[in-house]
DNA sequence: CGCGTCCTTGACACATATCAAGCCAAGTGG
DNA sequence: CCACTTGGCTTGATATGTGTCAAGGACGCG
């Protein structure tokens, strides 16, 4: 059983429409868990009845081919809902990227709840809409950009979405860090660890970027940057 | 004012969720549009506030860069639902690929309906994450899969989800038509039209299909096909 | 029949993948 | 504090799959 009134994401989550008495039913269902970075919460094809909500760290949504090949189809931030409610299994793997923790409930329990409560379920749908709106721009980057124009996008990306670090500007930050290595970047992105790599490099060596560390990004020009987006 | 009760998605659709009286209720704010082949019913970015159900015909969702680029990013079906409910403007385009019939619905009034009728919104919600779930293997596709695996992946999709024709069998029919030309396949698979032709030739020559027409297709092994589509 | 549109095939170019080495930073143990 | 190791990152050389450009073929339609 969680305690919701002190739960970072309270006011952002879908559990923001629910009053008093109504969070210490959902309260009473879920419990908190700690996930490891590289830990995985859920596996593709996965029996186990569950959904969650992200309250720190970052996750990866993960559709893997049986030779290995990984494509990353989704990031979920603090606030963000994981799972595929309604009896389905989930057809992605769900990883941690950081060091996460998540609010989780059992699938049918949450799904008895969401069917009672009209005003959580239409949070739950506003996000799904939104979510499903993200994923088909992602299609086209990943179906007809060049990888240069998937980097700058991505990069324009992350400045958007990525929660705001102490110190650094709470509104589209020029500085910020990025929760995960270059391979991922890749997985992400639908290309190579080399080609990811190297129009970094590129995008550096013409000035758009610096790369202060590994996992540091500065966005020196943005609006070149959105340029070579396309 | 559409007659619900003569319609022939009545029971696929959303609208299968409702007794007699809400289905009077919400028929008395659509009404019936015919789209004619090519025609595009909502443009990106567009203020107009409609969704739709789709009556009769396939349509496309289009994801289009500034230089002409296109992505599709999603295929309706009848019983299928179209639209941004919730205010935000789509951020595609929905283009009929064959000749088409619509349900249309003002989307505030849309909307109104959707938050007073928790049964019909719950409906939306699965249909919403079911599209999410196959927008997210479509973007593994993109990002991972060879030509010929995204090739052979689509044909085996569509041999399910295509409405079975008259004269066809109705379970994973072997033999179906295409309601759509080679480009439209390019742009489905993010491929050029040249690069999916040859390996649909390819195909043929290896006895995995035949191509009897334009349109039309032939699955003459579907394990091999399947072990292709990897 | 002639015309237009869509499809197919071919030759070639190029972007990205692949393979292989080396680099750098952080940690570990002496 | 300094070798040494380790894992991730960067760079280079080369291969290859897919895109591009161009021509020809098939089909449908007036």
């Amino acid at each position: 059983m969680s305690d919701c009134s002190s739960c970072g994401v309270r006011g952002r989550a879908i559990c923001a429409s629910l009053d008093a008495r109504e969070l210490a039913e959902l309260g009473r269902m879920g419990h908190r868990q700690r996930v490891g970075a590289g830990q995985t919460l859920l596996w593709e094809g996965d029996e186990v009845p569950l959904v969650a909500n992200v309250l720190k760290g970052v996750l990866k949504l993960v559709v893997a081919a049986a030779d290995g090949r990984e494509q990353i189809v989704g990031i979920v931030f603090p606030s963000d809902f994981i799972g595929r409610p309604f009896g389905k299994e989930s057809p992605y793997r769900v990883t941690a990227m950081t060091d996460a923790e998540v609010c989780i409930y059992n699938r049918n329990s949450f799904d008895t709840f969401a069917g009672s409560h009209p005003h959580f379920q239409q949070k739950l749908l506003h996000r799904t809409l939104d979510e499903l709106d993200r994923a088909r721009c992602w299609m086209m980057l990943l179906g007809r950009k060049s990888a240069a124009e998937r980097v700058a996008s991505f990069l324009l990306e992350m400045s958007e979405r990525l929660p705001a670090e102490a110190g650094y500007a709470a509104e589209s930050p020029t500085r910020f860090e990025l929760p995960f290595g270059r391979q991922q970047i890749a997985d992400l992105l639908g290309l190579t660890i080399e080609t990811t790599c190297r129009q970094l490099t590129r995008m550096r060596a013409e000035g758009l970027v610096d790369l202060p560390s590994r996992r540091e990004v500065v966005i020196r020009d943005r609006q070149a940057m959105a340029r070579v987006a396309g």
